[in-house]
DNA sequence: GGCAGCGATACCTCATGGGTATCGATCCCG
DNA sequence: CGGGATCGATACCCATGAGGTATCGCTGCC
């Protein structure tokens, strides 16, 4: 299943065979068994390209899922191995700068339990931590709606917040009460950046490329880009850096989310102690 | 890890071997071969007895998990390949003689949409959809929580109704217009039946065995059990039996489910035609 | 103390996964 | 229009390792 997810992905078996290293004839084997096996051709074959066929576009989604299981299950176990003999510990997978102020405010509550263990802290590029949360790399992940996808996670809403905009400080803009978002994506002067997606490449189109949010904050600080985010990150904002708030754009909504099956007591504290609203209203 | 998991279930390497159809040194040796490359004790031998270690838990779990999600990956690519050559179809899951009347709806609904493909239904037992689901031989499911739990599906919720506690026409409760939970679980002469688990075995206690609806409807009938079950069952009761409304029986909510990452057409119609209403609130 | 039950070990066999060399079909380009 | 380059398929060989049989060693138990 790694050799198809492999060809799948690559469109091609030599590069596959290499990026799996072994050599292309085995690979090619194993592809035609697994086809021969489950009874469905997977690929056309058309001698100078390969594409997928409906099955294999089927098998692509379903194999990438297991796969990512049957490593959740080697990590987790070796994780809980660990945790007896060793340290315990639980990872916790989270935006790269995103609500430092609600995950201090978990941390802190997490660690006045009283069998809290050490919390790692998994900084996540871009809607990588459903795969963290996927493949056992993490354990509990703080996810953004709209932009993340819960599903197959069990969740739990922790708090909602509008966006921003966020200018260079002198701009016009900038001392408006609100904006809406045409006023902010038809600016021809501060275009929005783009970003490198998981292979590292960048999109087409306009604007300045940016690979963190210390460049992205310099950019727009250079007057040379905008970009909308959600409203509690003006607590990190540089002094040359203005927010107003976006009146159209839509809610962010922050969760906790854990795999459906986790049976760990430190994903449960953790879930306890990101929501204490549950308890204050039953007291 | 298929041979952990029968290890773990058995806790005998004896009849686990036996049960995955090789001989038990080889069993042995795969699962010390494994410890090895978790690095994990997962299994505490005393010669005598085999009890799972705190490891051994999370595996069995977990490798349950990955276990599903690698024979659904092979059981969908084949149904995918057999839809483009043969005849397409896509497999309902649902609980054997529950809701006929949305069933039935259902079926209706999606029939009448242009590009409708063969329902195959699947009845369960009590709680069987989740596992068909997980492990692909089901493509969609009716779940009636709190019974079913929807851990780690995509759901929309169809319909909720109250329970009804189902007597033997005469009993002089059936006259009544509203009972609650402890009028009909306290009658000495009415327990309820027992039904067998997973295993085909029954728990202990008193009341009779019942093994399917037919046969629990008779008991009832012969005035030597009563039942507390979904209002809807009401349309399929026989003549010699009443129901009686439970005023502080959780309601029971019925709900569509699915497999997160499904892209089936088929089932985004059954989903589609399952939930009308957004159709009718937008009209 | 002998026996039965059960997992571990020793040793053998063969199926299978992987490697090298090569073929056959396209497509590209001069 | 033909030669070379590209890419997947085929043929053949070898080594690893999964599985089988026989047996050991430990531990309760009658």
């Amino acid at each position: 299943m790694r050799y198809f997810v492999a060809v799948a992905e690559e469109l091609h078996f030599g590069r596959a065979a290499q990026r799996l290293g072994i050599a292309q004839p085995p690979l090619s084997r194993a592809i035609r068994q697994l086809e021969r096996r489950l009874g469905a051709a997977l690929l056309e074959r058309s001698s100078r390209a390969v594409t997928l066929t409906e099955a294999g576009a089927v098998l692509l989604r379903e194999a990438r899922a297991a796969l990512d299981a049957v490593e959740a299950a080697e990590r987790r176990t070796r994780r809980a191995a660990l945790a007896t003999t060793g340290r315990p510990g639980v990872v916790l997978a989270t935006k790269a700068g995103a609500s430092s102020e609600l995950l201090a405010q978990l941390l802190a509550a997490y660690a006045a339990e009283p069998d809290a263990v050490t919390v790692d802290l998994l900084l996540c590029g871009i809607g990588e931590q459903e795969r963290m949360l996927r493949d056992g790399r993490a354990d509990v992940a703080l996810l953004h709606l709209p932009f993340d996808t819960t599903a197959g996670f069990d969740t739990e809403e922790l708090c909602t917040e509008g966006q921003v905009v966020i200018l260079p400080a002198g701009h016009p803009l900038a001392g408006r009460a609100q904006v809406r978002t045409a006023d902010v994506t038809e600016l021809p002067d501060l275009p929005m950046p783009r970003w490198p997606g998981r292979d590292g490449s960048y999109p087409d189109g306009p604007g300045p490329q940016a690979r963190d949010h210390a460049q992205l904050f310099q950019l727009i600080a250079l007057g040379r880009a905008c970009w909308i985010a959600p409203e509690s990150c003006r607590t990190q904002l540089r002094e040359d850096l203005a927010a107003v708030p976006v009146l159209d754009a839509p809610p962010v909504t922050t969760v906790i989310a854990w795999p459906p099956h986790s049976r760990s007591r430190a994903v449960a504290g953790l879930v306890r102690a990101a929501t204490p609203r549950s308890h204050v209203t039953v007291v």
